[in-house]
DNA sequence: CGTGCCAGGTGCCTT
DNA sequence: AAGGCACTTGGCACG
């Protein structure tokens, strides 16, 4: 059974888990500092080190793939999980005083397909755009304006205006507004947001600024509808 | 010893990692799809669970806290893990084919404390005005420009012009250009960007613009320095 | 509950 | 490596 007291010989080989009386510090772009108590803490191959209370889809502390682990004995039998991590220097420090159980095993991914994304969405867009803008066409995807960022979609219509085309494939809210506009003004080209839905600001500021709202959803990415606003 | 086979009895009670040979499926704000292969299966008594592979700070699938879950057995003996999220509508399926392991624990978050945050680095400057705008005062901090956001922290320098300030804890980068623009387009106002460092593309937008930039980094907040730039 | 915004965000991709 | 941006982003605080 792969439980057991040997789960150090598993480092860099395995996932392993372990329920801990610990404690820990964290010094990098923050501090933290958690005082004595149970936790779960996942070490997996790649270097990431994950440290979960009862709640939470975070972690309480972490450290991303590629950080370097070590585990040292103390003169006392305390054990001591170090985490470093270059570019930014960051250093997780594990007090452990006790292990109730290890385990370890070695999962992967296995076959793995996500659908419903942006990409998805703008690429929709892409081989629909009369659904967006009737008699216009599509100039470029990913298009770059030098110092102003990447737009989604450059496109113009059929009077051969230009028009800026931002996707969220959530509600739009300010930072989307704002993002497009960055994108428009540098171009001086109009701007539509396609998205789900529209936080009220968006919708005012989306207004203010001139840009045309349509709605989307990613689900509807079939021959559907996309609805002008 | 906390690991068998009635870990279906902690369910709500205790965190339980399984690691199951399993397929998973998701369909909410996106569809995934991964096929059998062996992961870690984290269920958590406030609803959260987490589905890891052997690499990576992301989960590969997961539900956030609040989440229902339940436990069933077909009639050939596979376990269905369900969870099941409300708003949006939200169902992670787990077909367990065979579990090698299954423990659980009760930890919790103990006593944390982290600093060095967004928040700290916004009142060092509340604090120190000074040497952000000398001859300048602090008008209101969270300011809400109706329709537009909430400005980190509006101010006025010496000749009373109102300048808004926006705060980053990291490199600021095209996006806090642009949040900046927004405050101060609808009030009028100047702008300073505050942050550790600033991409090229930032610098570049922030002259376009007209901002001004300062060099202030979360881990010098001591009565310390902040360059203007 | 929606709106807005930070996060030690992380991950992906392109230059 | 830096830059730009999406993410099933998650999480928090406020109206």
């Amino acid at each position: 059974m792969p439980c057991g007291g040997n789960w150090r010989s598993q480092i860099g080989r395995s996932v392993i888990v372990l329920y801990a009386d610990s404690e820990v510090s964290y010094d990098g772009r923050a501090v933290s500092r958690a005082g004595r108590a149970w936790r779960l803490i996942i070490i997996k191959p790649d270097g990431t080190l994950l440290i979960h209370t009862d709640q939470g889809y975070q972690p309480m502390n972490w450290q991303p793939p590629g950080s370097r682990i070590s585990v040292t004995e103390t003169s006392d039998g305390k054990l001591i999980i170090y985490s470093t991590r270059q570019r930014p220097r960051e250093v997780i420090r594990v007090v452990v005083y006790g292990i109730e159980w290890a385990c370890w095993g070695m999962p992967s991914e296995g076959a793995f397909r996500l659908t419903g994304t942006h990409e998805d969405v703008k690429e929709w867009i892409v081989r629909n755009i009369q659904r967006i803008i009737p008699g216009g066409r599509v100039i470029s995807v990913e298009y770059e304006i030098p110092g102003h960022g990447i737009a989604d979609i450059l496109a113009e219509d059929a009077s051969g205006r230009k028009i800026v085309i931002e996707v969220k494939r959530q509600c739009a809210d300010l930072h989307a507004v704002s993002q497009l506009r960055r994108y428009a003004d540098a171009l001086n080209a109009g701007g539509i947001l396609v998205a789900p839905c529209f936080t009220s600001g968006a919708r005012r500021l989306a207004r203010e600024y001139g840009f045309q709202l349509v709605t989307l959803d990613p689900s509807d990415l079939s021959p559907g509808t996309a609805g002008a606003n």
